[in-house]
DNA sequence: CGAATTTGACCAGCGC
DNA sequence: GCGCTGGTCAAATTCG
């Protein structure tokens, strides 16, 4: 204890400062210690020695040296030390001073610490009032000088405790500042996502102006980028029927005509049948980069393998089942839910167990909830959210999967490994699974690769996500809604700001090369990484724990 | 009785 | 053009 006061020694020092005798002794030498001048004061003689005492009298062990004196005993130091010295007053200094003479007895040494060291002039301050004001009296009367000490030493400890309590406010200020930092992070890597999603409508809108006169074959080469444009309208569809002000920047004309088209009102139609549509609408109209951007996200899909022995994972939200189908080449049935915590929630789950093992239950989600999440569904939702953002922002600018600067994102957004997760380009919808029947890492991280992990089909970059793997099981769980909650909210906030200044190309071209650089600081950074990653932890262990409970269907 | 689920039917896209 | 498949609707059914 005496030990952890060293830090501390400034406080002890500021007492000193106040008191007038260390002040006197000031004006004649500045870093001289106040005991040392009132012993030169005294007697010339035990001025070298006195001097020892004080500037071997390092700070720390200044107050180590007292408190081990009021532990001990300061009469028997007092009286085994020196008689030279004063009986109480020396007691301390005493107590000091063969802790010195151990260390050094070098004269000069001690007076060049003294100059060099402010800490050692207060702490010799301390000594000096003991020394100096009571040193004829402590001679006298060691109990009174005892108390003395005490209570200097107890203004001491108050003043170090204040220490403490400050230094834990700054740390505490610090922690804060950190946790801003990470949700910083956290939106700016979805505003990036973002702008890639609207390079990518852009440049899916230059060719689609290419292409207008060409069948819809021919405008993409890779399907899912052409899946963007195509999504534009369904989302505009589904986000027209969430809210007014959508359906008015959706217009009116395309849900006409989906009305024209009979049956399926209520659901976007499909994205083939649309496409010439939405071409038509994408090159003649203005649409708005938020509304591609979710449309692409809408055909974007996250596949979710967990195990579990509930018909359905727990994810948070509320569903309902709207179908069930036999899938070709899987015994088990699919079954199709949509989202009801929102009318026109334009958020679609398929649930299906996998042929091969049926204890693992497969979970494809679509689109985007267009409402506010409750804390247990944010996980979920941000985690598709960024797998999705990742895949879309992946297949805007390479056809090589993650070895574009893009996908650098998406591996800091699954971060985990190249096992566990798969990006697959032929699939009808681009869609991202994440693997998350793997065993749970082990408390300390140091198995990476057992842990539930994202994965591109085409790369392995284990050792780049060992890290964060490691980390994401040390964060704390209640953080994770939060960092996500936010990511989605600034998620959402961004989309309405993309492009809000300048033209879109100069925009796009600016931020190409922030977009480098973010990506480098986000890959760079585990925090980021690890967080995403610890949130694809907690799916795991959340989905198990609600799976036991079989809540599934009362979301 | 209302809400949720089931299930057969319908529609569209795609491949042959 | 036909069949297959995925996806959705909506009436029927079940559940609370």
């Amino acid at each position: 204890m005496d030990r952890g006061w060293s830090g501390l020694t400034l406080d002890s020092s500021s007492l000193d400062l106040l008191n007038p005798n260390r002040i006197t002794h000031n004006n004649h030498r500045r870093f001289s210690n106040p005991l040392t001048m009132s012993r030169i004061d005294e007697d010339d003689d035990q001025k070298t020695k006195i001097s020892t005492n004080g500037s071997e009298f390092r700070f720390p062990v200044s107050l180590s040296g007292i408190r081990d004196r009021e532990d001990d005993d300061f009469s028997s130091g007092v009286a085994g030390d020196n008689d030279r010295e004063v009986p109480g007053e020396v007691d301390f200094f005493s107590d000091k001073k063969s802790r010195v003479c151990r260390e050094d007895e070098d004269g000069f040494r001690v007076k060049k610490e003294e100059q060099d060291d402010r800490t050692d002039v207060n702490t010799g301050l301390n000594l000096r009032t003991t020394g100096n004001a009571k040193s004829d009296e402590s001679m006298i009367d060691d109990g009174e000088s005892s108390e003395m000490e005490d209570k200097r030493a107890r203004n001491e400890l108050v003043k170090l405790q204040d220490e403490l309590k400050k230094m834990t406010m700054d740390n505490q200020k610090l922690r804060e500042l950190l946790t801003q930092v990470s949700n910083s992070y956290t939106s700016l890597q979805m505003h990036l996502v973002s702008l890639m999603q609207q390079q990518q409508q852009q440049q899916q809108n230059n060719k689609v102006v290419e292409a207008a006169e060409k069948p819809e074959e021919t405008i993409v080469p890779r399907q899912f980028i052409d899946l963007g444009p195509t999504r534009a309208v369904g989302e505009a569809e589904d986000v027209s029927n969430s809210s007014s002000e959508d359906r008015t920047r959706s217009g009116g004309s395309s849900a006409a005509e989906r009305r024209s088209n009979g049956k399926r009102l209520g659901r976007e139609e499909s994205p083939e049948t649309e496409s010439n549509k939405i071409q038509k609408v994408n090159s003649t109209t203005p649409t708005t980069f938020d509304q591609t951007a979710e449309a692409t996200m809408r055909k974007a899909r996250v596949s979710v393998r967990a195990r579990s022995e509930a018909p359905m994972i727990s994810d948070g939200c509320q569903w309902r089942k709207y179908g069930q189908k036999m899938a070709k080449g899987n015994p088990c049935p699919r079954a199709y839910y949509r989202c009801t915590m929102a009318t026109g929630c334009p958020v679609r789950k398929q649930v299906q167990r996998c042929a091969e093992d049926r204890s693992i239950l497969i979970t494809t989600y679509e689109g985007n909830h267009n409402h506010p999440l409750p804390p247990a569904a944010v996980a979920m939702a941000s985690t598709t959210t960024a797998a999705a953002n990742m895949l879309l922002s992946g297949s805007m600018s390479s056809h090589d999967g993650m070895m574009n600067p893009t996908n650098l994102l998406a591996r800091a957004v699954l971060p985990c490994s190249t096992s566990m997760a798969t990006i697959s380009a032929s699939a009808p919808f681009p869609t991202v699974t994440l693997d998350l029947t793997h065993s749970p890492p082990p408390s300390n991280g140091s198995n990476p690769s057992s842990s539930a992990a994202a994965t591109t089909n085409n790369n392995n970059h284990n050792s780049l996500m060992q890290r964060p793997q490691q980390q994401m099981t040390n964060l704390p769980p209640g953080m994770l809604p939060h960092v996500i909650g936010q990511a989605l909210y600034n998620q959402s906030k961004f989309s309405g700001l993309q492009f809000s200044g300048g033209s879109p190309s100069t925009a796009a071209f600016s931020q190409s090369h922030a977009v480098a650089d973010t990506i480098t600081a986000l890959t760079a950074d585990p925090n980021f990484t690890a967080a995403l990653a610890a949130v694809i932890s907690s799916m795991i262990n959340g989905s198990n724990h609600h799976d036991g409970q079989g809540n599934n269907k009362s979301q």
